[in-house]
DNA sequence: TTGTTTGCAAAAAGTTTGCATAATC
DNA sequence: GATTATGCAAACTTTTTGCAAACAA
């Protein structure tokens, strides 16, 4: 992260670097304030944006909420992932497939700074056998399992 | 589209049928309402998401803005899109590179039902022959060309 | 010191909901 | 005539901005 080094950005990255799985801007705001860092909700947002600029983060959206989700990304760079909607925990896929398609895409068609978002969902193993809600077919599923989203993450 | 036959949800097919790209709820009902039709911004919102639930448009999201972007689904099924930052045309690309890996995907990592997600954008060679904005890196590009937005729409 | 960063409160933007009215089947 | 759809206004969610105070270099 570049910039000046304050202890707000210093936990913010300490904290982003203990989460497994993607968390939004607020959950790490709460993990954050849990983990006894003080710190305001929009300097979480504002850190968040450099880095999404910096291209320090992978960012996905979530399906239910509308918002972002981020995740600190891995020193070789660009990746993709699986993410399940039961328990939000989430693992980079290879994706070099997509990469090499995305690319004869751009040069088929003529465009330029052709850019790509991938995202996969599922549901993994143990939320399927583990799991007793049965379907997760409805919209509100997501909604109850939520609380279960920061599964993974340490301050 | 199911339930019942309202003059809103004809007419919310019929603007959308004349839609070659992605439009947002509020855009498409500024084409509904300039286009002579009485209807409620929440009709076209529960409308497009009665489609969505069907599977009857496909659904993109607005970098810009944070919001969703319709498109009625061609009779032949799901498909992704290549769009143009810079006027916000879009032209459908072959994608069964992308679903063949999906697939494999779910089948190595005992995920199950598993959905993906999959958006191109770019530069168009129009916009970048024929453009005079120069680099469109910065995130207001986006909001200046807003208006262009709408083209390729006919009420 | 000097320019950057912070954080509160308030604004924005997009979408959804409550509920009375109106329209369809 | 019963049920479903509509539409207004208000609520909600997530993210951004204005601005004064605090802080790093």
């Amino acid at each position: 992260m570049g910039g000046r080094t304050t202890r707000q950005r210093m936990a913010v990255m300490r904290v982003l670097s203990g989460c497994q799985d993607f968390v939004s801007a607020q959950e790490l705001h709460g993990l954050l304030v849990g983990g006894d860092h003080s710190i305001g909700l929009t300097t979480v947002y504002r850190a968040l944006r450099e880095l999404e600029a910096e291209g320090g983060v992978d960012v996905v959206r979530d399906e239910a909420g509308g918002g972002r989700l981020y995740r600190l990304r891995p020193a070789d760079g660009h990746r993709h992932y699986l993410m399940c909607r039961d328990c939000g925990r989430s693992r980079p896929v290879d994706s070099d497939v997509v990469e090499h398609w995305a690319g004869r895409i751009a040069a088929d068609t003529g465009f330029t700074a052709v850019e790509h978002t991938v995202e996969l969902t599922g549901i993994c193993a143990e939320c399927r056998l583990g799991g007793d809600e049965g379907e997760l077919s409805c919209q509100w599923d997501r909604a109850l399992d939520a609380p279960g989203r920061a599964r993974g993450c340490a301050s």
